[in-house]
DNA sequence: CATTATATACTCATATTGAGTATAATAAGG
DNA sequence: CCTTATTATACTCAATATGAGTATATAATG
């Protein structure tokens, strides 16, 4: 009897912004997250999270750190004997042209989580979320109260302000109280598309990663292109964080933290007056690794 | 063959601080961390990590988080075949007197890493450290500059600040730099106490990861006895963190944030004045599970 | 009652932040 | 060429947060 096995597998939460969009990698036509398992040929948990993320999508990945691992009973239904864990990782690259043709599995985050994104207001379908919600939270005559406090916490109800970071927790309440096809329901729309097993609450965990991370530490720009305006990180960070921000002050942080330098030419394909074109001070990762970045979340 | 098969161990950073002195309880006379095999019994990670450390230190755990899933290809040298994967967790716990007459395997956080304590002026033990690391630093001619740069940086050399989150990079880097004896290296003194394995690797990452999160999440009360004076939640943040903070300010902070509330009790066994008790105003963990604390890290 | 020690209140300069207004540089339409 | 639209960039200002003090309060001790 061997105590302690277990299946050991990789899971990839491989994020990308494009044209304004936050997208994320999958296999199996937006159903999955890439993943596989953890093998006697890999050097390490990161190598061999990358090779099945070559191995899947063909696409390369550069910053890469680790998320979560999880281990649920549920799991393991398909697999013989022992428990499977999970270890998560979460990668951002820029994307690539599909190689040789085959269809890219980019999918947009707000595919799956449409009530999170507020850069066009307030998004419709939380009217039908809270209404639900609201119902859960009445059902329950004891825990009324916790339920109610908890639903306004985390959706922003009732004089509550709406945090962006709290992906997974709004996840994990829908999840309880019934809203999302993986828990069981029976309902269909305004509940963003599932994925396969636990996927989705991986990939809410690695959007919550970034959304809080953004704002203390220079990640953003493993996000972007090599020249950039500063509207453009403006719209890559909105993207993300699922709001607006105030132009003048994003900028003031920026410059003012010196994350970037410019690099003498302009984009002109604006619209307007032509902005200057920037690139990232890869210099600034060594003087202060952990100085961190600010990013001004104050709403429009 | 299993492919895929590997040896799931939990490891727990279990942290206590008594008598202005942060603990890690070990086991095997402070050698290594409570740990043990995830088994086929084990209904979660956390609930076999908390079975582990039930029967290996008999001491209650409280609160309890992920750390780090580690696997390395040179952990799993005594058994046979597979990978160890071991999965660290940080749990926060008050200090309890050992049940039975055992002897707890209580020890001080700088008993392994003395040059972290900066509560009493700048150790005496860095002195030593920095003639060692500006020897690893001009050793190689090639990226001198660049170890420079990373030393002065983590250690807070040439005019950088101390930066106390960077326990996990300054042990890599003496790590690195064949500092500690883990590296194989022959020196003794002044390098602080070895563990077992890896170990005192995930001590680091448990000490770095509570030094930052107690600056942006009421974690610390999780450490506090029910009722305690601001200076004991004072003295409590300064062990943690290895540095003494500007009193009036830290007050300032922990009220403007209402984190506490005054039990209407005082106590006197202080010297001077008496003070106020307070206990932690849990509703405050709903009302802004995330809204976060901020300690004036304001150095004295 | 002076001394010592701690607790607590209050002050003040500076830095940071949120929210604007004002001006500059381009393209397109008439 | 002039107006308008559109984006870029500079500058202002009030509110708040922060770092670093000073001043006062309440006890114990000798």
């Amino acid at each position: 009897m061997t105590i302690g096995l277990a299946h050991a597998e990789l899971i990839a939460v491989l994020t990308a912004v494009t044209g304004n969009d936050p997208r994320v990698m999958t296999v199996r036509s937006g159903d999955a997250l890439p993943s596989g398992p953890f093998e006697l040929g890999h050097r390490t948990l990161q190598s061999g999270l990358r090779e099945w993320v070559r191995e899947q999508t063909a696409h390369p990945v550069g910053y890469l750190e680790q998320l979560y691992t999880f281990a649920d009973r549920d799991r393991n239904n398909e697999i013989l004997g022992g428990r499977t864990i999970s270890i998560s990782y979460l990668g951002l690259v820029r994307e690539q042209p599909a190689p040789g043709g085959g269809r890219p599995g980019w999918h947009g985050w707000y595919e799956y989580f449409p009530w999170e994104d507020h850069r066009h207001g307030r998004p419709a379908v939380l009217d039908d979320i809270v209404e639900r919600l609201n119902s859960w939270v009445a059902v329950d005559p004891v825990r009324r109260d916790q339920r109610r406090r908890r639903a306004d916490f985390t959706f922003g109800l009732n004089d509550a302000a709406w945090n962006e970071d709290l992906v997974l927790q709004r996840y994990e309440l829908l999840y309880e109280a019934g809203l999302v096809l993986e828990a069981g329901c029976t309902q269909q729309s305004n509940s963003g598309r599932p994925m396969f097993a636990d996927h989705r609450r991986i990939l809410a965990t690695g959007m919550a990663r970034l959304r809080a991370k953004i704002k203390y530490r220079p990640v953003v720009f493993e996000l972007m292109p090599e020249n950039f305006t500063l509207l453009q990180l403006q719209r890559t960070v909105e993207a993300l964080a699922g709001l607006t921000l105030h132009k003048q002050n994003f900028r003031r942080l920026i410059e003012q933290q010196e994350l970037v330098e410019e690099t003498g030419a302009t984009e002109s394909e604006t619209g307007g007056r032509p902005a200057k074109l920037f690139r990232f001070r890869r210099a600034i990762l060594e003087e202060r690794e952990l100085a961190g970045t600010k990013l001004p979340l104050s709403r429009n």
